[in-house]
DNA sequence: GAAAATTATTTCAGACCTAAAATAACTCGG
DNA sequence: CCGAGTTATTTTAGGTCTGAAATAATTTTC
């Protein structure tokens, strides 16, 4: 893993500029990963509204606890999706209100309220994951597989740089094969 | 750039999953795509108020104004942004408020309103702009820099799938060197 | 075993964001 | 010139999101 430090200046050196604190290049590949994310995301968006007459944040927020047959806490979601618990509390209101999830006290510990989809909450899922798979992948489609997998590897390495800046605190979640985050 | 049917097939069964509609593949690329982008949104976010006490949307807008040396109109800082009209009349009037931004209609025409950055912004913007790349130099510091590249081409590539499966309604706003989008 | 600390969730105030309707100003054909 | 259509912005209603304070339940510590 170590990397001589010549290396590391040669490479520093090939740069375009040579101005002391530039970051030009971090910048314009932040800005241009915003906007690929911002891009998906309206589009869906749109799609989820007028297809399903739904929004973004009540579809993520089943598509969690489809993935979990014995229901999950509102902590857990609220990691999962990286929202605050608050958040959690409203998008739960709206789903309650509608009869998709289902919530109640854990029977061993009355803190904690136990989120599941109901039936009619799980067919309503099952009818939209199926479209958006679709969706996402037609956004792809100009990308070849090989181009798919470069960037899933580039950005399981930017993952990784980013806890690392920010902080191990929520080490809980390592990056393992099956985990789609 | 036709690349001959037979290669792209002879591609689609090298794939792990053999399912017809199966495109699980483009779907962790999304989620993954989208950690990343929340991850540094919502770091951003937190320095920006700490440091700062100011927020992203703020900084943002100030940014595009900053860049502009003649200022702009609210329609064109909605489309740069990739947010509502609304929403940008909303922020900016908030940044009214503290003195920051400058909002006079145009001369010729007087639906148009003209923002800039007054002396204040620019100034409190300068400062702000500085802490900024390094924080985003900062996240990106995981990576090396044929990395950061790759990422960025890939990037490319992928916004051109975007533009290309939405449909170019706003067309005019193509991938151009200087370009930061 | 009860006070203190911790943990889980909700509430609150405030900012953001959207889509759609309303308003205001311009252009253009007749 | 004048009304129909277009364009730029604002307003409105409603959902999303946050951080911090409040509430409630559990665990720890003495």
């Amino acid at each position: 893993m170590e990397i001589p430090v010549n290396a590391l200046l040669l490479d520093r050196e090939t740069k375009a500029s040579e101005r002391p604190g530039d970051h030009k290049d971090e910048l314009r590949l932040w800005l241009r990963l915003l906007t690929c994310s911002t891009l998906i995301e309206s589009e869906i968006r749109t799609r989820l509204r007028e297809e399903f007459k739904t929004t973004l944040p009540r579809f993520d927020l089943m598509a969690q606890l489809e993935k979990s047959t014995t229901g999950m806490t509102v902590g857990e979601v609220s990691q999962r999706l990286m929202v605050s618990n608050g958040n959690v509390t409203a998008v739960v209101a709206g789903l309650l209100a509608d009869g998709l999830v289902d919530k109640r006290p854990a029977a061993q510990d009355r803190r904690v309220q136990v989120l599941t989809l109901t039936a009619q909450g799980r067919r309503a899922f099952k009818a939209m994951a199926e479209r958006h798979e679709d969706w996402i992948a037609e956004l792809f489609a100009g990308l070849e597989p090989a181009e798919t997998a470069q960037l899933f590897h580039l950005l399981g390495r930017t993952k990784a740089s980013l806890h690392n800046a920010i902080g191990r605190r929520q080490s809980g979640t390592p990056d393992s094969a099956g985990d789609q985050t």
